[in-house]
DNA sequence: ATATATTGTGGGTAATAGTGGGTAATAATC
DNA sequence: GATTATTACCCACTATTACCCACAATATAT
């Protein structure tokens, strides 16, 4: 029973074998609709950490890239930071996905990582690092939330 | 006699098993509409408690949060928030669902739980954890009503 | 009061999920 | 073209979860 479809939600925490493949919870694999034909594109996230979006997601962004004009340079950083390291992958008859090694160094993910559901997308996250981010998350002033606690009603 | 679908008011006590297994009251279950299709989301509480929203509810929450733009931190941080530790969980044919390890340990439930209806969501509690919550709660100065007193007339 | 349905609790078993490793196919290098 | 490295595909094992049945306690009906 799945909500949304390419809709991901939790936490899961696997390990990182020597291939570098990981598992993608079954839930997620379950939410991914048709089209996307079990591949997934992975990229360098905002964070440190992967970010990874269903393949019909990931084009409808490079659709809205699109309409960035390159006369503006911001834009044009925008654009190649977003794109230039992002790769299509397939998922195994397992359900796992394979990190490269660029993707892996960057997010400092060894041995054990924890995969989040972040609705429209899903992030990769060496355990440490990110109770590290969650620890200054923590001492942010809870006024920064102020404005979506007007919006959002939980 | 029922009240207004997706609404749940009262105080039940039941066990956990050695499964992480807990019984919904079955007037809750009852009042769960058709479109929720027996599934529920459970997650942390603001309170060292377990959230429990009807799948439909939950829904609308997600949508919001799917409006959030990612090249803002905050929003990041939110979100990540809000949803890492859900999980959609569907009753099984006695009524229960599965409480994980991970929301047991947050919300230090471990043989007995006391379920409130809180309105638009559930909560469950320990109860002796509850007892000290509210022994802290008594102990507020009631002026801290004041300002719901203009919203809520009782 | 007795019979019948419903509710809450416990446990067994089959199916699925997660992990590791081998081998073949493909690509890269010399 | 031969050799090596990398990737993709396949199989196997274990742990976890989902599903099913059973039963006691309570409530409802006859």
């Amino acid at each position: 029973m799945t909500l949304n479809k390419n809709t991901f939600i939790g936490e899961y925490s696997y390990t990182v074998d020597t291939k570098g493949r990981i598992n993608i919870p079954s839930k997620f694999r379950s939410s991914l609709s048709k089209e996307n034909k079990n591949s997934l594109v992975i990229t360098r996230g905002m964070d440190k950490c992967v970010w990874i979006y269903p393949l019909v997601i990931w084009k409808s962004i490079e659709d809205e890239l699109r309409k960035l004009s390159s006369l503006s340079s911001v834009n044009r950083s925008f654009i190649r930071n977003t794109v230039r390291h992002a790769s299509i992958s397939k998922l195994d008859k397992q359900g796992r996905i394979a990190l490269n090694q660029n993707i892996m160094t960057f997010s400092n993910i060894t041995k054990n990582a924890l995969i989040i559901g972040m609705v429209n997308k899903i992030e990769i996250w060496d355990p440490v690092f990110l109770s590290n981010v969650d620890d200054s998350f923590n001492k942010i002033d809870s006024s920064q939330f102020d404005d979506l606690s007007d919006k959002i009603i939980l």
